[in-house]
DNA sequence: TCAATAGTTCAATAAATCTTGAACTAAGGA
DNA sequence: TCCTTAGTTCAAGATTTATTGAACTATTGA
């Protein structure tokens, strides 16, 4: 079983932006970033359900800013850092850092 | 009368990419800054009807991305590069240049 | 083979977003 | 004053988005 992703020409600004657009996807993506490894969905818990994850996760990579992989009954889930820096030069660096010093969504400020 | 805006600490990184994930709002955004100088609303009207142009701007007065001044029947619209530039270094910079490359929205593509 | 684990998919619902046309407000000019 | 111009507001409808729980698939380990 494979996820689909977009290739490179098929990622647009408006579609990367409006899915950063997104307190739960920032954080997603700012952990991503912080911890530098890939990761499974279970790492995200604490940004909601099981199955809200799982959503959000899916907006992100059908935008095109995360790469899934499938690896037994887990997926490894990495930033797409080389395509969007090559797509959209300093986009990504500069929301990672803003988002770095914002507060983090809902569910993890409890 | 005078059109509510946010205030600096009242702009937050997740509304800003929201608003600017969306072709129209693009579109405008790099209409406003190639020109560099105030528009009224009359200079968007490629990007849309009246109503939907007036909808597009007050998403954006309302994420903090533009300045709208009132001037008699007219509005003056300016982005607000300063305040941007201070919240999230580069991010308006790397948003427009890579909008400068991508299509324009439907309205303007026909 | 059986049970547990990781994650997805589906159906339902609530809420937000986008778009439109009609009605409205406010200022400016004749 | 009257008309025009510039733009907003409102109501309506269509579409999309976010969230949830239940059911499902697939892999792993006992």
């Amino acid at each position: 079983m494979n996820l689909p992703h977009p290739l490179p020409e098929q990622i647009t600004l408006a579609n990367v932006l409006s899915a950063l657009g997104d307190p739960t996807r920032l954080a997603i993506v700012a952990t991503l970033n912080r911890t530098g490894t890939p990761l499974n969905c279970g790492r995200f818990n604490e940004f909601g359900s099981k199955t809200n994850v799982s959503y959000h996760l899916a907006k992100l990579r059908e935008a095109g800013i995360t790469n899934t992989e499938v690896a037994g009954t887990s997926r490894l889930i990495t930033l797409r850092r080389a395509d969007l820096d090559t797509l959209f030069p300093g986009l990504l660096d500069s929301v990672i850092a803003a988002a770095r010093d914002s507060a983090a969504p809902a569910e993890s400020r409890k």
